[in-house]
DNA sequence: CTGTTAGCGCATTCAT
DNA sequence: ATGAATGCGCTAACAG
């Protein structure tokens, strides 16, 4: 029973005295990695014990032995689709030894610029960003510093689903493709009058939206019909209704939580699903399996896992594969 | 474009050579508690700009200046409930100006060990523990050791949704109240003959349920209808599905997502929520909205934060209401 | 106001 | 196989 006052830590030069030994040694034993007479080893090891030394990583990183930790950032770890990632982030920086980071920025640009400035201080080993962006000339140049500064420290820079910007690397999925498969599923089963739900009212869209979008007029032939609409379950029901005296015989909605505030404008108004209209997701969120949702699967965890391994030990195959899950929310038309 | 070499960090000296004074004088810029000539500070300042300097803190760890750390360890930051935890956690942290790390254990005793040796390492001055667990006398000496461990290194152990133990601080919820107000929210709409749905098939149950279970029981005033289940939305279809010959009138599930266990097996057996059978759940999560469930509403953030804000600074109310959330669950008999 | 210096705890030559 | 000494980058006395 230790139980030493707080603050008192015990250093590697108590553990020496009480062993009897200098603080070379231990440091030898608790490395490993050097000849150490068993009596000698056996004899610091038990002092370990006793005093229940644990190092202290300030000093052994700066004496040129730290850990690596990688961090990840995200918007908001309440969404599902980033706790998933987050996930992936984790295990695999476990599996490399390497301590994980978990940022939130709340998308925040002030924020996010604390976030990254601590980051380095921290020294991390690397840093995985994930959440939407529009892809436009400030986000390159804003990206490209951050790239810059973290190279600075011997620090990598990984996007997670968006495109790479400049030299810097990316895990994506086919986001585009997915759209459009689900758009053909959609076609197939007889449907022609499509809303796409999701996109901003004004203004450039995010990548992640933009490529569903190309990817439902791509399978569509022609630019489709299209309601603006957040990345929120409210604003999914919301635009629904604004659009919903017209008529189309089923909905892509950019994001399940999309399709969840949908599919409740839809009942609002007495139609069923997929009686009625038939009703696409994307993202595959446990909310798709409560609803019963046809939606596009994004494999979030792979992605986050993908990522690590990218940062952490190079090349890595850049762009995931998504699928169409069928369940019951497409009829036939 | 300052574009040095990767690991060729700058350090203070060079700062220092680089506007030509001493180490000292830019630790004090830096710092900024202490006189400094306006153009000294200046040319300094300039300098730090000019070559990207970037303090190292393990170096001041070192020199006794540490930014202080909390750690959130959860099981699985997939789980909605512990996400939203976390979000308190890292907006508590931001707000103290601490570093926030947040570990998963997968509920691996192994892993969750190391993450407690490593975070001892870490020097951190706050640890924050969430999860459901069996308060036996195993675990009652496991988690003293651990605070015990971390007291040692001047770190403090907050539990999270848990009873505290012996001396160790904790955050709890209105978890027995809660339980006991839904149950009594059954019995004013006329039920009684309620199903609790969650809990062990054998052996002792974790604290989460227990207290569940005593507020079920303190409004029913007898020992009810229990069928086990797991905290999983599998869980409670399959235990649900078990039971669904018997009779009851209304079921209380322990959770929202065995409560969407138990709606499924409902449903697959042609009985409708809350026409034939109402439902209860328990949590308030997204799944709960989505579903229109009655349910009891946990502040899983402001746990979070008041976790952070009793781990830094001391006391704090330390357990937090609950309340009925009324949705379109249940229906009077 | 500014420079010099002594640690902080540990890993690592270099001796022995 | 082990010990003594050096330095990692920074802060905080301590001198000027």
């Amino acid at each position: 029973m230790p139980g030493r006052q707080g603050g008192n830590r015990v250093t590697l030069r108590e553990v020496a005295d009480h062993a009897q030994v200098s603080v070379a040694t231990v440091s030898r034993v608790l490395a490993g990695n050097y000849p150490v007479a068993a009596e000698t080893r056996h004899r610091v090891e038990q002092s370990i014990q006793a005093l229940d030394y644990v190092a202290n990583v300030h000093a052994r990183a700066l004496a040129g032995v730290a850990p690596r930790t990688v961090a990840f950032v995200l918007p908001d770890i309440r969404a599902q689709a980033f706790a998933h990632a987050a996930q992936g982030v984790e295990e695999a920086a476990a599996e490399h030894g390497a301590l994980c980071l978990i940022c939130t920025t709340q998308g925040d640009p002030e924020r996010e610029h604390a976030v990254f400035q601590m980051l380095r201080e921290q020294r991390a080993s690397a840093v995985i960003l994930i959440g939407g962006v529009v892809d436009d000339a400030e986000y390159r140049a804003n990206i490209t510093d951050l790239s810059r500064g973290l190279a600075t420290a011997d620090s990598r820079l990984v996007l997670c689903g968006r495109p790479p910007a400049g030299d810097i690397p990316a895990i994506e999925y086919a986001n585009e493709s997915g759209a459009y498969s689900i758009t053909q599923h959609l076609i197939s089963s007889g449907h022609r009058r499509i809303l796409f739900l999701g996109g901003p009212s004004s203004g450039p869209a995010t990548t992640t939206v933009a490529d569903r979008l190309a990817g439902y007029r791509r399978a569509l032939g022609h630019p489709g019909w299209v309601q603006p609409a957040d990345f929120t379950r409210e604003s999914g029901y919301q635009q629904l209704c604004a659009r919903l005296p017209e008529d189309f015989t089923a909905v892509f909605a950019a994001t399940d939580l999309v399709a969840a505030g949908a599919r409740a404008a839809l009942h609002a108004h007495g139609l069923r699903v997929p009686e009625d209209v038939s009703l696409v997701g994307y993202d595959d969120l446990e909310l798709a399996e409560e609803l019963g949702l046809t939606t596009v699967r994004v494999p979030y965890e792979d992605m986050g896992r993908a990522a690590v391994r990218l940062a952490l030990s190079g090349r890595e195959h850049s762009v995931l594969e998504t699928s169409v899950v069928v369940r019951t929310s497409v009829a036939p038309l």
